[in-house]
DNA sequence: ATGCTTGCAAACGCTTTGCAGTATG
DNA sequence: CATACTGCAAAGCGTTTGCAAGCAT
């Protein structure tokens, strides 16, 4: 690694925890990971591979994105970061440090703005299929898409005005 | 379109208001849209474009997956076909026919089978989440992971038996 | 000093697309 | 007969991987 780190990323994120649960996983901490981390935290939005990596490179000039890719597998083997998809159109992954309450997220097709969700009834559903399928539910992949209150609304006026067609499909 | 159709295929699927269907939409019936739509009528499992490509394929040889990808992408437009993504890995598209009830899926991490499960809660969910906060919910993506009844006995007694690290998390 | 990590670039797997010939309505 | 559709092959896109050099411990 050449290319020098912006003074201040040392402190940017390990709480030596991150240090020490490397450690017990038998890895090293990088400037790299460190940072990944810290980013995927300070940005409490929802980045993919290329969102973070962009975003790091400020700090970090020289970060490679399959190092972004590597890093973020080796963190979410770790459990300190979540994987999920938005949309329906889930060629791309997104990234969330954990921590946050239990959510889900739901993607406007107007403006493509994600927000976080929360109900009870995903666990519900879980608990009550389980209960009568003896399914063991490890896992729950949940996206919602629609229209924010706004677009919704944007729309629905578009339709009473133009009347030939402003709604597509 | 040279290669010899088998014949039955004819008869196979268009109740005439495929035909029907398509020409509203300005489009056109021929064999492999037939084919490929009945295709996913008949096995109403769970397939990818390539699955659906080589049953297809018993029927019509020179049938051709981008082909198939394409048929799925006006099957899908025209309302006929729903994509649908299975498990935490997301890389691979499958499609369902339209008719079934609602439904969602779940996928076994130990046998792969992909069961399909109903509850409301996902309904429920996004009435309720769209009441207090104004959301227009147009479509949800679920798909759950686990163990599926006999999947998870085995795995809980491999674990009582071992006792080393059977358990692979 | 050991070997986990990184950067680079090439490979991968699924899906999409350009093009010229073909078949549908 | 106009043109939507197909097969073929190549491109696209996000993600993964092999390799040699480079750090962390």
């Amino acid at each position: 690694m050449s290319p020098k780190v912006t003074p201040g990323l040392a402190q940017m994120q390990p709480p030596a925890t991150l240090q020490e649960a490397l450690h017990v996983a038998g890895r090293r901490l990088t400037p790299q990971r460190a940072l990944i981390l810290s980013v995927l935290h300070q940005v409490d939005g929802h980045l993919d591979a290329e969102g973070i990596h962009s975003l790091a490179q400020h700090h970090y000039p020289g970060l490679n994105l399959a190092t972004v890719y590597r890093t973020l597998a080796v963190l979410k083997e770790m459990g300190l970061v979540e994987q999920r998809y938005f949309a329906r159109d889930h060629k791309r992954e997104y990234y969330e440090a954990v921590g946050k309450r239990e959510h889900y997220h739901a993607t406007c097709l107007g403006c493509g703005k994600v927000i976080e969700v929360e109900t009870p009834r995903i666990r519900q559903a879980q608990r009550e299929l389980s209960e009568n399928s003896g399914f063991v539910f490890v896992h729950a992949c949940v996206c919602f898409e629609g229209y924010c209150a706004e677009c919704a609304q944007a729309r629905s006026q578009d339709a009473g005005e133009g009347e030939a067609g402003a709604d597509g499909a």
